[in-house]
DNA sequence: TCTGGGGTCCTAGGACCC
DNA sequence: TCTGGGGTCCTAGGACCC
């Protein structure tokens, strides 16, 4: 048996924790940029806000229902994220961290009622410790968990969690009520595919034909079939599998359309980049920049570029990745477009050892040691307290942000205060 | 005016090998 | 005119997830 734990409405409750008085409101949390929607209170979501709805659209909405519109605060949310998984971990053996609001946990050696019983005081404890609401789905594989989740939230009053039953018949009443766009791993593009197969509920999609399924889609597609029939396909896998790729890109709080501007903009995602390479203990082989225009806008020139190289030798020295994204951002910049977006790609991670070539006068050791002076002062005086003279210090490109809540669990200057 | 960021996996097709 | 069979590796692009 496995359980999706999952935070409602994460980054909105994250602000709730420390701001009493946007509790009775309808909040909405903001991309980078302020751009659009991604997180949104049950009364914004009530009142027809959608999800990844840009901004500017919903600004009368906002203003007639008084709502508080805030700017997105990593730092704050992948705090709390850690604290309420290291809930989960005391409370249960194996703990898959699945995104930053999510987690599946392995209910092996409890069953019947104590699974119930078991996931409410996970929840309950949840909430007590850190303040964060959860529902729990449970199921026999992954994708019924998820299912069961989704069950789970929409009984809105009901004890926030539920469970897909693994007899038959309950299974099969259970995946009626659910579209087969919301199962876990259909998609718009084959949501709308399977739904003009006739294929409109999950039980539709659990019995559909395999082959075709094989052969119409793919592989993937396939294994979330077998999965909705609970047999299992996707284990909670051998955890921490190390990632592939590392990727830094922010759009511009106002057009670039000069070079230097642009430049300093990959030195800084570059430099990002390798921070947190170096946190993981990884080298890159590769190396890739991209950047474009606006593409939503039809009336004026679009562009849109990227290249890469191989990084010889492998390497995490931000001054060396530095080189390579500038002569990789320089290849493909065009001189007269106002370009929004830009961004670099680390790929072909390994944990070492670099490999060695015959004609390489990299000073290895040297290197390591900077970098870590580097990292320490910055992690300990606070981001960007020194770096590279090429990411620039005006930086009049960088995003907006206009309403962040302070960051209060991880700056001594932003801790909440109580007045007398 | 204003539209996010960071990931993974699979597949098809081309280049190349014998 | 006729043009095999089997394989690997790489890349771009498409699908999905949050």
């Amino acid at each position: 048996m496995y359980a999706l734990a999952d935070c409602n409405n994460f980054y909105v409750s994250c602000e709730r924790v420390f701001d009493p008085a946007i509790r009775d409101r309808p909040v909405v949390v903001l991309s980078n940029n302020d751009g659009c929607v991604v997180a949104r209170s049950q009364e914004a979501k009530d009142l027809g806000i959608g999800m990844g709805q840009p901004a500017f659209e919903c600004r009368n909405v906002f203003r007639r229902h008084r709502f508080a519109v805030l700017s997105s605060n990593y730092t704050l949310y992948e705090d709390m994220s850690n604290r309420v998984f290291q809930v989960l971990q005391q409370l249960s053996p194996a703990v898959e961290a699945y995104s930053i609001d999510e987690a599946f946990v392995d209910l092996h050696g409890f069953d019947g009622r104590d699974i119930i019983e078991h996931a409410r005081r996970i929840r309950r404890l949840v909430l007590q410790w850190t303040g964060i609401p959860i529902s729990i789905g449970i199921g026999a594989t992954r994708t019924l968990a998820k299912i069961g989740n989704r069950l789970a939230k929409q009984d809105r009053t009901g004890p926030g969690v539920a469970r897909v039953p693994q007899h038959d018949d309950g299974r099969r009443a259970a995946l009626a009520t659910v579209d087969v766009g919301d199962v876990w791993g259909i998609g718009r593009r084959w949501g709308r595919r399977l739904r003009s197969e006739g294929v409109s509920t999950a039980l539709h999609l659990a019995e559909a034909d395999t082959t075709w399924i094989r052969d119409a889609f793919s592989i993937v597609a396939l294994r979330t079939v077998l999965e909705l029939q609970g047999k299992v396909c996707i284990e909670m896998d051998d955890m921490p599998s190390t990632r592939r790729s590392i990727i830094r890109s922010r759009s511009f709080g106002r057009p670039v359309r000069n070079w230097i501007d642009m430049s300093e903009a990959i030195a800084m995602h570059t430099t990002r980049a390798g921070e947190k390479l170096r946190a993981e203990g990884l080298v890159a082989a590769m190396i890739s920049v991209f950047m474009h225009t606006n593409l939503y806008n039809e009336h004026e020139p679009r562009y849109a570029n990227s290249a890469s190289t191989e990084l010889v030798p492998w390497t995490s020295d931000t001054p060396s990745l530095i080189r390579s994204a500038l002569r990789l951002g320089r290849s493909i910049w065009r001189d007269g477009y106002r370009y929004k977006k830009a961004g670099i790609r680390l790929t072909e991670l390994t944990t070492g050892p670099i490999q060695q070539y015959l004609f390489d006068e990299f000073d290895h050791a040297r290197s390591a040691r900077t970098m870590d002076v580097l990292d320490r002062i910055n992690t300990r005086m606070g981001a960007d307290t020194i770096h590279y003279a090429a990411s620039g210090i005006r930086r009049g490109w960088q995003m907006r942000q206009n309403r962040r809540s302070p960051r209060y669990t991880t700056r001594w200057d932003e801790l909440m205060r109580a007045r007398a």
